[in-house]
DNA sequence: CGCGCTATATATAATCG
DNA sequence: TCGATTATATATAGCGC
């Protein structure tokens, strides 16, 4: 969707990949979003950066996907 | 990303809910991924449907996701 | 670094079989 | 309902500030 097309890889160049991040993880947020309102589901969207840091993203009821996650891990 | 452009609010008709919901879903799954391989990180992302079936995707460590999840919502 | 800009790659709304 | 197709809307790669 770009200039290029880009290959299904580990971006090695680190810059690049950090300004990647930076922009697909906001495209994928909208698109969450967009299927939540657009669809009435419920959904939970997780990103860990390589440094920890956390981005998140859920609707309606996040105690109920956590259970559901929950019982996913069969934790 | 269509015929039309879509306005941002739920679909009425259940069949096109249900339909945008099937193709929507597997587009934000396919771009989680991408997002995981090409920026080398970790996510999860969690889907409810309205009938309660759960569709689901998590790159790396899902127990760690559960465990930041979980700090997220203050469990 | 983070924005804005545009050429392109992609996703997807409608439609049709 | 389900694929495949096709026209369009969107996302985004590479650049320049």
């Amino acid at each position: 969707m770009g200039r290029k097309k880009v290959e299904l890889k580990r971006i090695e160049d680190k810059s690049s990949r950090q300004v990647t991040f930076s922009k697909r993880r906001s495209g994928l947020m909208k698109k969450a979003r967009e299927l939540s309102v657009l669809c009435d589901v419920d959904l939970a969207l997780l990103i860990f950066s390589s440094r920890g840091k956390l981005y998140h993203l859920s609707s309606g009821n996040s105690r109920y996907a956590f259970f559901l996650f929950l019982n996913l891990l069969n934790l």
